[in-house]
DNA sequence: CTCGTTGCTCGAACCGGTTCGACGGCTGGA
DNA sequence: TCCAGCCGTCGAACCGGTTCGAGCAACGAG
């Protein structure tokens, strides 16, 4: 069942056939339908491969996503479910690509081999060697994060840094001294992690402005982690009244941590951070925190990413995201605790 | 930087290039190396489509996963990473395709337009459009999940009748007589979804057995919804001491339900049932439970597949998994609320 | 009636690989 | 010395589409 056979019984030639379908050349009405009818007849499709081979698209865009080994978090399942929506209603499907060096053998798979159109890079660091090499190349792509030096590329991003301090400025109007800040795992902060350098950047200048005292943690991503970060935080400063995460998978250890060291949330310790709102809302009680707008950011990143590859030639785009605090019931003014800390 | 470039710079002909990459045939050791240093001179790398048109092979596996809207669930995540991880190791590419229904346009491109090798299914039912669709065709797919009738089917399973059972089991030898059942969301379990249907046989039968007064009850896939269907388990009948959840994403609302309620987990109520470990440690306190081996499954799917498709007439193969209960700290004897049952 | 358009359709080339049959040169045995 | 056989290489065909230039028929204008 390839274009041959539906020409041959439509009884015309298979360029008549190809445009009769594509629509690039007119056709007349009586030609159309009859082979309109073999096609319905057989269920012809082309075949993507032939296609892609002969015009040189694939319909594809790839998505990049952390090398595995990672725990996978709840933000990226969303960023994965909204991209390959949004994808296929320009019509395109995605290819995921487990990748993080630049010469990683899957990244050399989308980009030689020509398996996609373009890609959409997740999990961005400030010096991205992916980002980098399809930048060398003019290879269209859209990172979610944005790098070091953002200028001439294509993103869409958190604010990272004001989301961080608008914790900080949430927590410190609350009448918090003692803060603590729960990071990524130091693995990713030290290799540039964006969200994990420019979080903790925003925490430290913010709690510097309000005059705070701080300290930052990493955290590995999951709960026993959460757990025993808590527990550092409590022995390091047990007058440590609040804290701010950025480290979802974290959080539920983070809260065992709490109650198993006998401080109620809020009323003895308030926790907030940045997070997508679906796991926000999972613990109890629900966190206070920034939203991560995980589901608009791919569908953004598609989007800008089909108009770059529609029009090759448009200037740079981005969209930088800074969504509002939630309140929600995880922070509260400090105070309870004040006194056995000055005791 | 096609196949010809390099066979004009290396100063032979176009096969003997195909031939030295491929390793088909000999080729003398002195053109082998003038053909390996022109292509890592220029980095060539063979075009997939041109190479998928030729030898009807795309080195891509399909992954069906469940029609947007749904939320997505945690152990989707973990599935999703761990087949595109173990696809990765045979050298296979994965392209997402959201679909729902048998007739699903992306389901059509998947298959009508020969994108992929194979295919493997998430989110089976019982009666399942695509699966029929698939072995009608005899396209060659796995399903993770088995049909009503998986006889002559691939796939790789969870025992979820004996899973449900056993947390029954579990908790009836604790001495809990009135148990409830939270579900996947009604419309799933209606459209015949496998783990909410079968899951719910195996509760049923296995209380019935044990002569315990139960109820069960559908629950939306967030926490919002577990919440409420607390409420409604305690109004219904107070004097529950124990549930059984196959809702992971309801388990967070349904923990902040029984505290609401003034129900200590596990001192005055148990909680249990089958969910990701990663998830049953993030709750406070942690989830016994029927340890959902998601990232296992991900994997044996993808070895049945790619021995599916090296060895196209073996006999079909399945792999059905029934991971024990591991014991954490949500479950506990029935005793201190019997009083007020009593009473 | 003839010529120039206009509207469809056709054949051929091309995209970039793979694969098959054939062929030339070298070696070894008779 | 001649021929068989083997090894390595080549040219051509093919996979299944798209696209371009050309050709043919019908039509209106002069």
């Amino acid at each position: 069942m390839n274009i041959g056979e539906i020409a041959r019984r439509a009884g015309v030639s298979r360029s008549t056939v190809s445009y009769a379908l594509s629509g690039k050349r007119p056709v007349s009405d009586d030609t159309r339908r009859k082979i309109q009818q073999v096609v319905d007849e057989l269920g012809y499709r082309p075949s993507a491969s032939a296609r892609a081979l002969a015009n040189g698209r694939t319909s594809t865009i790839g998505l990049v996503f952390p090398p595995a080994g990672n725990h996978y978090t709840g933000m990226q399942l969303d960023f994965i479910g909204s991209v390959v929506e949004a994808a296929a209603a320009y019509d395109y499907d995605v290819l995921l690509s487990p990748s993080g060096m630049d010469s990683d053998r899957s990244f050399q798979r989308l980009l030689g081999e020509r398996r996609v159109d373009g890609a959409i890079l997740m999990e961005i660091r400030l010096e991205d060697d992916r980002a980098d090499h399809l930048a060398a190349l003019d290879f269209p792509s859209v990172a979610i994060g944005r790098t070091a030096r953002p200028e001439g590329a294509w993103w869409v991003g958190l604010d990272h840094t004001a989301l961080a301090a608008a914790c900080v400025h949430h927590l410190a109007d609350l009448g918090h001294r003692r803060v603590a800040f729960v990071n990524r795992p130091e693995q990713l902060l030290r290799s540039g992690y964006e969200s994990a350098q420019r979080g903790l950047d925003g925490f430290t200048k913010a709690a510097a402005e309000r005059g705070l005292t701080v300290r930052t943690y990493c955290c590995g991503d999951d709960a026993a982690s959460g757990q025993t970060c808590v527990e550092r935080i409590l022995h390091d400063d047990p007058a440590t009244t609040a804290l701010v995460t950025l480290n979802e998978a974290a959080l539920g250890g983070i809260y065992r941590g709490l109650a198993k060291a006998g401080r109620h949330v809020p009323r003895d310790f308030s926790v907030t951070g940045v997070v997508a709102s679906r796991w926000a809302e999972t613990v109890t009680p629900q966190l206070t925190a920034a939203d991560v707008p995980a589901a608009d950011m791919g569908r953004l990143a598609v989007e800008l990413l089909v108009e770059r590859l529609d029009h090759p030639d448009t200037p740079p785009r981005h969209h930088l995201l800074t969504p509002p605090i939630s309140l929600r019931a995880s922070t509260g003014p400090a105070g309870a605790t004040r006194a056995d800390t000055t005791a």
